[in-house]
DNA sequence: TCCATTACTTATCATTTGATAACAAAATAA
DNA sequence: TTATTTTGTTATCAAATGATAAGTAATGGA
């Protein structure tokens, strides 16, 4: 197995997932929100409580620029801040139930997608990708964990 | 296998994937590029010759914008355009020798970061990243090629 | 107590990106 | 030939995003 040559296999799979993540969720449409804002509302979805700083962290951006978006989510009623009783600097963000139930309807509406996309997979197939995304998060994607 | 399940685990993929080609290409830096040029570009790379409005579909941008970007590349001397001698309406862009030498240090750069990714990997785990990357490719990214 | 650091906010400005209308030229179909 | 469609351009405006300075409040250490 030559490491250049996988190194070429890696650029055409990111680029193929990329394709196809966009695919599944270019028909979220949810009324009003920004694509970096969706990014938000997702990362929150998947990881509450966050703070903040976290959600700059991992969204790459500033965190005034942070702060400005999640005053727009918050004034949409899409999310919350709670203050740390330990640390009152830190803010926990959470979804909202309303912001909640736009990422479920969100979630479905990627997941039908999704469903669409592996309908004709058999038992085995299934299995195969399972593993395979197993293999790829160990040995690549999430070496530590 | 659930395919619940398996949707759950396919979106924790493909932010993993997200968040790694983000580091990957985080430390490439190409004096006075935005990221749609750059995404462009390295469209351009991988497939060239292509067409605007071929850039345009894949990128998912207007032809318009397409356009704009394309022009202001043309300026900086990293694409040029050939005027298709069958049907003159097509135009089939390529990289300059600038924009050759531009992309090729960019993936290098890229490359190094990914060789350092995988730098604990054996030689059966290389094997088994390159067998799930072409089950994925087969059955979920791209089913049909 | 005083100072430095951390977490976050507000405000402002520049740049990038997206959307749309209007146009030109070439190809194709009627 | 004339109309229609395709391919691409230019121009303009609005919106989203990025960058940065300045400020508040809480914490923790000297």
């Amino acid at each position: 197995m030559d490491k250049k040559e996988l190194f070429n296999q890696f650029v055409a799979f990111t680029t193929a997932v990329h394709q196809v993540t966009h695919e599944l969720t270019q028909n979220v449409k949810i009324e009003n929100i920004t694509p970096v804002q969706y990014k938000i509302l997702e990362y929150i979805k998947v990881s509450q409580p966050v703070t903040p700083t976290e959600i700059s962290d991992c969204q790459h951006m500033s965190l005034p620029n942070t702060s400005r978006e999640l005053r727009k989510l918050q004034e949409r009623k899409l999310i919350k801040k709670i203050i740390d009783t330990e640390d009152r600097r830190k803010h926990y963000v959470c979804l909202t139930e309303d912001g909640e139930k736009i990422m479920e309807e969100a979630f479905a509406c990627i997941d039908e997608r999704f469903q669409q996309l592996i309908q004709h997979a058999s038992k085995k197939d299934l299995e195969d990708i399972s593993y395979a995304l197993n293999i790829l998060d160990e040995k690549v994607f999430n070496p530590n964990s």
